[in-house]
DNA sequence: ACCGTGATGTTCT
DNA sequence: GAACATCACGGTG
């Protein structure tokens, strides 16, 4: 059989738990076609939440309009609105009834960078997608984008450069205070001294 | 550099 | 009516 074209990522990549997508994920490169640009960046930083089993998860009390999209197959793009202002992405994973998601938190922008610093007024390319609000109005998410297949032709990811384990750091989730114990739970993925991570400073010398 | 705060609207109780 | 998987900005040092 062929490979996928342009290394598009088949649906059995997000069919696995969350906690492995999670860390599959970094290095990959996020793609969304739009008529004016076609914008791609490289996935630096990811969190994993476990549904019914999470108190951090939007679905950990059940299912409800919002969390709809998490029960049915994985591959597809589950987006909601935060705080009023700012979309995140996430891709739903597993099986169908096994409400997990990975939450896209920064991205490495590769191209269509021109398109995005239009929709994103920052100084510095470097703050172009460094957080999960920024990167969607860099790559023009919104709500229009829920549900939406991630094994289609507008929004997918591809295969990048090679990431080994030992580039990879894990650490608390961002801002879940809510969530009692789960707040400990390192479900936090990101690439070591990758400089477009959410809140990366430059280190000490 | 770090810290505190206001914006803003959907979702859920 | 409260909470919210955030961000940008203005203050201080």
């Amino acid at each position: 059989m062929e490979h996928w074209q342009d290394g598009r990522l088949p649906r059995e990549f997000y069919r696995r738990d969350a906690l492995t997508v999670a860390r599959e994920a970094l290095g990959k490169v996020l793609v969304h076609e739009t008529p004016q640009a076609v914008l791609r960046g490289k996935i630096v930083e990811t969190e994993a939440y476990l549904g019914e089993r999470d108190p951090a998860a939007h679905s950990f009390r059940g299912r409800s309009p919002r969390t709809e999209v998490q029960y049915g197959d994985g591959g597809f793009a589950y987006l909601y609105l935060i705080y009023g202002r700012y979309y995140c992405l996430n891709l739903v994973v597993n099986r169908e009834d096994v409400p997990e998601v990975v939450l896209i938190r920064a991205l490495e922008p590769l191209s269509g960078l021109e398109d995005m610093r239009q929709r994103r007024n920052v100084r510095r390319d470097r703050d172009l997608c460094n957080g999960p609000g920024k990167l969607c109005d860099a790559m023009a998410l919104d709500q229009r984008h829920y549900g939406m297949d991630l094994c289609g032709d507008t929004l997918y990811l591809t295969e990048g450069e090679p990431v080994s384990p030992q580039d990879i750091a894990a650490s608390k989730r961002i801002n879940i205070d809510y969530a009692g114990e789960a707040k400990e739970y390192e479900w936090r993925f990101f690439l070591r001294d990758n400089e477009y991570v959410s809140g990366w400073k430059k280190p000490g010398r």
